[in-house]
DNA sequence: ACCTGAACACCGTTCAAGT
DNA sequence: ACCTGAACACCGTTCAAGT
C-alpha cells in the first residue's frame, strides 16, 4: 500500500512479461524494446536484465506466457475430434496476442502445455495411421497453420492505431479496385473478401476445417 | 573497367536488393541493416535512401526480388493440378530465400507474378465450386502454407553458421531425449523426425499434398 | 538478491551540402 | 541525378557499483 509499491509493483519474470505482452498487443511487437519496457515499468533498462538473460529470452518469456493460457482438451478417442480440439486450443490461446504468435513456434517444446499439445497431436496422428515422419511433419504443420491463421486475421493490421488500420484497408481495396478487370477478373471479383473479414470465427473454422480435411485425405488407414 | 567502377558497380534498386538478398541468405534477415548493407556496397548509408524511401521499402524490394523468380505455370483446366502447380511455383521461388519468405505475404498483390498466382488460385477455387469468401480465404491460406513450409524447413536454423546450426540441432534432440517417456511417449518416439528432415523435397510435397487434400475435402461441388 | 549509472557499439533517419 | 557528412534519437548490452 506504500506509494512506492503502487508505482513500482515488485518486478518479476511474469510481471515484466505481462507488461510486455500488453505493449505488444497495443502497439505491436516492435514496440517491445528493453528501454521502452523499462520506462513503462518505471525502472532502469538494466533492471530487466536481472530477470531475463537477453532480449531474446524476454521474447521467449512472452511466448511462454501465451502458452500458459492454452487449455489441454480431454482426449475423446476419435482422432479427428482430437486433432481438431488440439488445434482449436492453440488458436484460442494465441488469438488475443497475434503479434506474439510467431514466437510461439520456437517455444512449443519448451513449455509444458506446448509439449502436451504436441504429444496429443503425435499420438492422434499415429492413431490415424501415419508413420513417424509424416506424423511429425503434420504435427508441426498444425502448429504453423494455427500461427498463420492467427497472424493472418489482422495480417499486418494488428498493433497499429485503429484509424491507420482503416486507412490501410481502404488503400488496399482501392489498389485491387484499380486493377484491370480484363487482366484480373477473379481478383477484382474477390476484392471485398480478400481485404475484409466480416466474421473471424468463421475464418478460423475454415482454417481448422482445411487442416483436418487435409489430414483425413492423407490418412493411410481407412 | 575503371578500378572505381569495379569496386562500386553503379547502385540501383535491383543491385542493392540483390546484395541485401545475399546478405539475408548468408547471415540472416536481421543482418540486413542499412549501415551494414551500405558498407557491403562500399557506399554511405545515406546513399541507399536515394533508391529506397525507407528500410521497410527496402525489405519490400527484397520480397519483390523473390517474386521476380516465380514462374507462372500454364493452366491445365484440372483444378487440383492447377492449384498444386501454383503452390509449387510459389514454394520454388521462396525456397532459396527462407529468410525473406515471410515478407512475401505483404507484397503478393503488389507484384505482377504475385497477382498472377493469386488470380490463378482464385479462379481455380471458383472452378472447384467455392463461394467468394471461402475462395479468398483458401487462396490466402495457400500463400501462408507456402511461406510456413519454406520457413519451417530450417525453422530457425537458416541464417546461422553451419556449426552453430548443428549444435542447435543436437541440443534440441538432447532436450527431447531428456523428456520422460512415460509422460511423453509419442514425443520421445518421434524425436528424430521432429528435429531432422532427411529429405526436404518430401517435406514440401507433404505440405502441398496436405493443402490440396484439404481443399478437395472441403470442395462443395462433387 | 535486486537495481542503478555510465559507457560502448550499434540502429534508422533528417537535413543541408556537395558534384 | 546521385551521393556525402554531420547530427539526432533511438537500440541492446557490458561492467562496475550501489543497497
Amino acid at each position: 500500500m506504500s506509494p512506492k509499491t503502487a508505482e513500482r509493483p515488485a518486478l518479476s519474470r511474469n510481471v515484466v512479461a505481462d507488461r510486455a505482452l500488453e505493449l505488444a498487443d497495443s502497439e505491436g511487437i516492435e514496440a517491445v524494446t528493453v528501454r521502452r519496457l523499462a520506462a513503462e515499468l518505471g525502472v532502469t533498462p538494466m533492471a530487466l536484465y536481472w530477470h531475463f538473460r537477453t532480449k531474446e529470452d524476454l521474447l521467449a518469456g512472452l511466448a511462454d506466457r501465451v502458452l500458459d493460457d492454452a487449455e489441454i482438451p480431454d482426449p475423446t478417442g476419435e482422432w479427428q475430434a482430437d486433432i481438431r480440439a488440439a488445434l482449436l486450443a492453440l488458436i484460442a490461446a494465441m488469438r488475443p496476442h497475434p503479434q506474439v504468435a510467431p514466437l510461439v513456434a520456437q517455444r512449443i517444446l519448451h513449455h509444458p502445455n506446448g509439449r502436451a499439445l504436441t504429444e496429443r497431436a503425435l499420438r492422434t496422428l499415429s492413431d490415424a495411421g501415419f508413420d513417424k515422419e509424416p506424423a511429425a511433419h503434420l504435427a508441426m504443420q498444425a502448429l504453423r497453420a494455427a500461427i498463420s491463421a492467427v497472424t493472418a486475421d489482422q495480417v499486418d493490421d494488428s498493433g497499429m492505431p485503429a484509424e491507420e488500420r482503416e486507412a490501410h484497408l481502404r488503400q488496399k481495396q482501392a489498389m485491387i479496385g484499380a486493377l484491370s478487370p480484363q487482366q484480373y477478373p477473379a481478383l477484382v471479383a474477390h476484392a471485398a473478401a480478400m481485404t475484409y473479414c466480416p466474421d473471424p470465427d468463421e475464418f478460423f473454422q475454415l482454417a481448422v476445417d482445411l487442416y483436418v480435411a487435409g489430414v483425413r485425405g492423407l490418412a493411410p488407414s481407412r
